[in-house]
DNA sequence: GCAACAAATAGATATTTGTCAATGTGTTTT
DNA sequence: AAAACACATTGACAAATATCTATTTGTTGC
């Protein structure tokens, strides 16, 4: 796999921030509304809304629609992609570097 | 394991940035010092030392100081705490919500 | 259609981040 | 000791980000 540099810090975006960090162990629980994901935070509606975007955007999340509320789930396939990537940005193939020695 | 989100956002900091992405790709050949990872980036040295700087305070990035070198590599330790907690973020474990039901 | 509700969008603002030029620190070489 | 080199630190600045208030959009129930 050759690992896009722009798609790799979106994904991981999702990742760097400590409210979408929280709200990422509150999807472990299962799928829950945004309304409910509210609750748990100190944020307002719309700080939340730009969150759940960017965790959606990262595709580790994944928002469904149902009347006037927002499902949020975390999503298998994307959770995988992310580590998929991981681990091949963290692999070593190579030799030791004598370039300076 | 509790995830500590402050500590979670610093680690995947490290990798919400194309040219730490590509650090990281770098690295994956294994050691480098930073002079070669400069020939490889189009940014001043400056700019280099702080990406260094973030992707060891991740600690998926060891930096050793050789004379007047540093010598960049991943560390396996960092990597795969890195990968616990992703794994941790991304394990659903409960069900479904109906609070709006 | 209208009121109530849930979420998204827009606009404003403070903070953080990525970047560079200039300078400082520590090491090697002459 | 002085010069050269490799890297870190500082200070400045523009761009991106997180946050809020106000408003808009879309859905439900009367």
């Amino acid at each position: 796999m050759n690992i896009d540099e722009k798609r790799t810090a979106i994904i991981f975006k999702a990742l760097c921030d400590e409210n979408r960090v929280k709200i990422l162990k509150l999807l472990g629980t299962g799928e829950k509304c945004a309304c409910k994901i509210l609750e748990e935070l100190n944020v307002t509606q719309p700080t939340l809304s730009h969150h759940m975007k960017i965790l959606c955007d990262s595709e580790i999340v994944f928002g469904r629609k149902e009347g006037k509320w927002m499902y949020y789930s975390i999503s298998e396939r994307g959770a995988d992609q992310a580590k998929e990537i991981l681990n091949e940005l963290t692999v070593i193939n190579g030799e030791d570097c004598n370039c300076c020695k």
